[in-house]
DNA sequence: GATAGCCGGGG
DNA sequence: GTGTACGGCTATC
């Protein structure tokens, strides 16, 4: 190492250094850019100096398969050509190869173009005279595939020096490490906001907080501009200053990630749109490339050139979905301050978003306020980033994801990466994306899930839930069960329950990257049981089981390329044979199964300790095979189920629970109303019923706290504000075709004078339904013009429909709490 | 019963 | 950008 990182570390920015160079490093992200007119892949590497590379591949070219319907050869294909706006597309080389598609040995050609984005074009063209494969692999994920590469993982790079960039030759696998030393940097904006909604191109960015480590040194401080008198604070000039400082400051410390919250939704985004308005430059890159909002499926990503943004919100719901984070699990909220004070002792600092315009606009001590918010924000971020990270980490480098794509990804994308990398590997023709149609056809025919027991509507007490989550891998493995592997007349194979067969003769990819992760994991959890201090070996145990436990939902996701119905039918199939048998082993240990699906039993304590529940679970896991493994989720004191298993959708009875954990907490699940669109009343009656029946256990008690509510809208007496619903229009007034309750709020608010249209666009609209007009649309008017409200909307629209998800399942009727609420008042 | 539109996080 | 969202819900037609 001695040597390689001496040469590394001769190589200064303005230096010219002579012939080849070697640097051993980690792979942080992986992009292309346009040098000179010719397409070339950027590397980025964090060397194990310290330093950042740009190192460019510019052999690597763009390509796509193409079997002929008829007969062609190379020269053939190499002469056909489309035209895209006058610009003739034609080929730049064309191969024959032969791989595999699902098994069966297949002729292609390889068909090479000038740049990536012909490949699209091209192909789309050649679709007629054929059928085109990987045409729609994005090009930095196609370099990664086919060099086989790992991000984070240690790597030496051999590199040469040209006029215009270090030229990346080649690189070979050194050995993987834990701990990353990158620069950091995690930061959070102010908006002046005196319409609650900041307007990109009228409201400044009006402070901005960072912290950072860079190189082992920590910083802090909040970047503003009116006179703030606290250690951390530097007042600039203006708002372009600000902007400008910032990237000063980035650069400055030469930062690998930039992490923020919601930073791709907000942060990001309006600093963009700022520097549009103001008509200054805002790039976070370093060396090529710039800084642009990309789509990317669900999300918004973020891409800046050479470094790595991480919008941690985007984290929390990843981790939060795959049941990575304990903390979180009872969060229905993913707000900065709830997961912080969900992983911390400390409380957060808190302001209302509504009014840190008048924050600024204020006291000095209102300023001061303002600005350790700020910077709380930021610390704040700062300890979310380090309890989830690691997570993200492992799950780049078990997937192969680089580290800015694997927070943006579902599941699903993270293991279909990590198979076109094996097919690959495999000579496998990867899947095509399926058409929209396709797509449309497999939502229509969902796949019968594992539903194994119902639970009975109501209210229980002291229970666990234990978690089956190792099932379906093992399953997979031990059936080897594969779209590849599906066969009708093969001599040797497992027959499942459905009846489909799986060739025992040839071992599908699925099955044998899973058997590689889960012996993978075994020996990770050897050595954390011996290092329990090491948060890498933990995390990527996690990262190991999440990938593993994605692969039966990546089979089943309508939008997979290696979707299979047969496969996925089967292991449900086979899986409720297991799950048969664990409700079996339960009951026969005394513990009452209320409630099973797919992957997890809910089991009534009774009169058994916590402790003998784990004994039955140890126990039982003693029995099963190794890849299987039945945890525990938590322990509850109360409980109440109304999900009902509904034909069309069998597995919609898990979704309705709310449980009072052990710890106090409350996990609601299936009908929350934390949303704005709901009235404030709906959401708090709601919360009433819930937590009088899971914190006191009575129904009734319930039920008239509906009673009550029913009456008090009755008397007209409820404030408007506790009856507000908030929509926020999504585009200006007069582009609407159609017509709802927020848009018609809005449009009279602007006929009276109320509101200009601008204040309108974009605006959340805060509306009341009022007593005057005929449908819904008609009797909304803004909270502030509202001067009455719709009983009967407000109970029948937003109470009811809020409380009887609850209380219909628990025998209570409609009719019975709103006409007692009315006998009441009598 | 189909269709358009919004929420989530952030300020 | 070798691209284009999820699942749930309401109001409207």
């Amino acid at each position: 190492m001695s040597r390689t990182s001496a040469s590394a570390a001769t190589v200064e920015k303005d230096a010219e250094p002579q012939g080849s160079m070697s640097i051993e490093g980690v792979i942080l992200d992986i992009d292309y850019a346009a040098i000179n007119g010719k397409v070339v892949i950027r590397v980025t590497v964090k060397g194990l100096d310290g330093k950042t590379y740009d190192l460019m591949d510019d052999d690597f070219k763009p390509y796509f398969y193409f079997v002929p319907s008829g007969e062609a050869d190379s020269d053939s294909i190499l002469k056909m050509s489309t035209n895209d706006m006058g610009r003739k597309i034609t080929p730049v080389k064309v191969e024959e190869d032969e791989k595999s598609f699902f098994g069966r040995p297949t002729k292609l050609f390889r068909v090479y173009m000038e740049t990536p984005s012909d490949i699209p074009k091209f192909s789309s063209y050649m679709m007629r005279y054929g059928k085109c494969y990987e045409y729609d692999i994005p090009f930095s994920r196609r370099y990664g595939i086919d060099k086989d590469v790992t991000p984070l993982h240690v790597y030496r790079f051999s590199a040469s020096k040209t006029p215009d960039y270090i030229k990346l030759n080649g690189m070979s696998f050194l050995n993987e490490i834990g701990e990353l030393n990158l620069n950091t940097l995690w930061f959070d904006i102010e908006v002046y906001n005196p319409l609650e909604v900041p307007r990109e191109n009228v409201d400044p960015i009006i402070m901005l907080s960072y912290k950072y480590v860079s190189g082992g040194k920590e910083g802090e401080g909040v970047i503003t501009f009116k006179k703030i008198d606290r250690p951390f604070v530097e007042v600039v000039k203006d708002e372009t200053a600000l902007i400008n400082r910032f990237v000063e400051i980035v650069n400055q410390h030469d930062i690998d990630v930039i992490s923020g919250y919601n930073s791709a939704n907000f942060d990001i985004r309006y600093m963009i749109a700022r520097a549009k308005a103001l008509g200054i430059d805002f790039n976070l890159s370093r060396g090529y490339g710039d800084t642009r909002i990309e789509r990317h499926g669900l999300v918004d990503k973020v891409k800046i050139g050479g470094r790595v943004h991480v919008d941690m919100y985007l984290v929390i719901k990843f981790v939060s979905v795959v049941g990575a984070a304990e903390h979180l699990l009872k969060l229905n909220s993913y707000t900065l301050k709830n997961v912080y004070e969900a992983i911390s002792d400390d409380k957060k600092i808190s302001v209302e978003k509504k009014s840190i315009w008048k924050l600024w606009d204020g006291s000095i001590e209102d300023l001061e306020l303002l600005a350790e918010y700020n910077l709380n924000d930021s610390y704040a971020l700062m300890k979310v980033y380090n309890t989830f990270m690691p997570i993200m980490i492992e799950l780049s480098r078990t997937t192969g994801n680089v580290l800015s794509d694997v927070s943006v990804s579902t599941t699903g994308q993270l293991v279909e990466y990590l198979l076109m990398r094996y097919a690959r590997r495999y000579n496998e023709v990867i899947p095509n994306k399926p058409s929209e149609y396709e797509i449309e056809d497999r939502l229509k025919n969902p796949i019968i899930g594992a539903y194994v027991k119902t639970p009975d509507p109501g209210i229980y007490e002291h229970l666990a839930i234990f978690d089956f989550r190792g099932l379906y891998p093992s399953i997979i493995i031990s059936h080897n069960i594969d779209p590849s592997t599906l066969c009708t007349d093969c001599k040797d194979y497992f027959e499942s329950p459905t009846g489909a067969r799986f060739d025992k003769n040839r071992k599908g990819i699925s099955p044998m990257i899973l058997e590689l992760l889960i012996n993978q994991r075994k020996e990770v959890k050897k050595a954390y049981k011996k290092d329990p201090n090491n948060i890498f070996l933990g995390s990527r145990s996690q990262a190991l089981k999440i990938t593993a436990n994605s692969f039966y939902g990546y089979l089943g996701y309508a939008r997979s390329r290696w979707y299979s119905r047969d496969c996925a039918s089967s292991v449900t199939a086979w899986g409720r044979q297991y799950i048969a048998k664990t409700i079996e082993e339960a009951e026969k240990a005394g513990l009452k199964v209320i409630y099973g699906d797919t992957d997890s039993i809910v089991v009534l304590l009774g009169n058994k300790t916590d402790e003998e529940a784990l004994a039955f679970m140890r126990a039982f896991n003693a029995s099963l095979p190794g890849a299987m493994e039945l945890e525990l989720e938590d322990f509850f004191v109360r409980a109440v189920f109304v999900g009902k298993k509904h034909e069309k959708d069998p597995a919609g009875a898990k979704k309705k629970y709310a449980m009072l954990s052990t710890s106090g907490r409350i996990k609601i699940r299936g009908f929350e109303l934390v949303r704005r669109d709901w009235s404030r009343i709906a959401r708090d009656t709601q919360r009433n019923v819930l937590e009088a029946i899971l914190k006191e256990g009575s129904a009734e008690k319930a039920a008239n706290i509906v009673k009550e509510v029913v009456q008090r809208l009755r008397s007209g007496t409820v404030p408007l504000g506790e009856l507000a619903i908030s929509t926020q229009l999504r585009k200006s007034i007069d582009k609407y075709d159609s017509k709802s309750p927020e848009l018609s709020a809005a449009k009279k608010a602007v006929e009276a004078g109320v509101k200009s249209k601008d204040e309108v666009e974009h605006a959340v609209i805060s509306y009341v339904i009022t007593s005057h007009g005929g449908s819904v649309s008609d009797k909304a008017e803004l909270e502030e013009m509202a001067k009455d409200y719709d009983a009967d909307y407000y109970i029948n629209s937003q109470v009811m429909p809020a409380v009887m998800k609850i209380l219909k399942e628990l025998n209570y009727n409609e009719d019975e709490l709103k006409n007692l609420g009315k006998q009441k008042k009598l």
